[in-house]
DNA sequence: TGACAATAATTGCGATGTTAAGTAAATCCT
DNA sequence: AGGATTTACTTAACATCGCAATTATTGTCA
């Protein structure tokens, strides 16, 4: 017979849906002000802390599809906020880097995401935010496996 | 000064969204071959353990946003495995009730999806699988909050 | 070298996410 | 009673998701 599924309160799946519309919440309505997606933003950030990357790494990094990027990509490009070149050695690539407009994005909103960062971290504690950070990696890491 | 975002590895939304890629993979693997997506396989579990339910609050508990269900529920009752009834005392009220042909859906599923719920169990262990769970419920408890 | 395979990105399509506006029905309030 | 609010859902518009097919370029190897 069908084996009895777990309650949907204990359901992965569905807690990181909700956990996810959770934590989304604060940082749309912030990012709104700015005009950017939570996808634009997530792209900001990873290409101010890696610097230029090729769309593929890049999507990756940002948890996006490559053609979700390569879409966003050039919206991103026509609000001057990253610059795409095609790559040198490999011209198969496309090299994307944050420009001076896209870092001053982030800065002008790095208090308020600070402040929710820290908000989710006092609401769970130091320990726990720390170990959900862990555990969750460790999720990521089995991408792929079974 | 702007101060210093955490590192992107460390950021809670791209966490969330990198785990919930890897959780999903499986997931919609499995699905595939039934013809339903993951939002309605939410659907159909959440239905089939709580009964009859209004849209609003289907909606909630599948962490679909209504939108998405109005036209998610269409389609599920094209495909006859959900019925949905206007409210008999409001008739705002739109009553979504699964069929005998989406609970046969989900037993035919069941026994693959406890499998991998199981694979994410033993990959993390009972104790931090059961801690996730939790941490991911207070994440979701502080809906709104901030 | 040249057909073939592999890789990186793009494009197309249908479904969903997200916000805002619209519609219908119930409720509130004087 | 009846006009203003609120509530539940739907529709609309646009962006993204997820998959498949396509294009362009590079790598492989007989």
């Amino acid at each position: 017979m069908a084996p009895k599924l777990v309650s949907t309160s204990r359901s992965l799946p569905i807690a990181l849906m909700h956990a996810r519309e959770a934590v989304m919440g604060p940082i749309r309505e912030m990012l709104g002000a700015s005009g950017v997606t939570e996808q634009q933003w997530r792209v900001l950030r990873v290409l101010e802390e890696a610097g230029a990357l090729d769309a593929s790494t890049l999507a990756q990094r940002a948890a996006l599809l490559q053609p979700s990027l390569t879409r966003i990509i050039k919206g991103m490009v026509a609000k001057g906020l990253v610059t795409q070149v095609q790559g040198e050695h490999d011209r198969r690539r496309q090299e994307v880097a944050i420009t001076d407009t896209g870092v001053a994005l982030i800065a002008a909103n790095a208090t308020r995401a600070a402040e929710i960062a820290e908000g989710w971290r006092a609401h769970l504690g130091e320990d726990r935010y720390e170990a959900l950070l862990d555990l969750l990696g460790d999720l990521a890491d089995r991408d792929g496996v079974q």
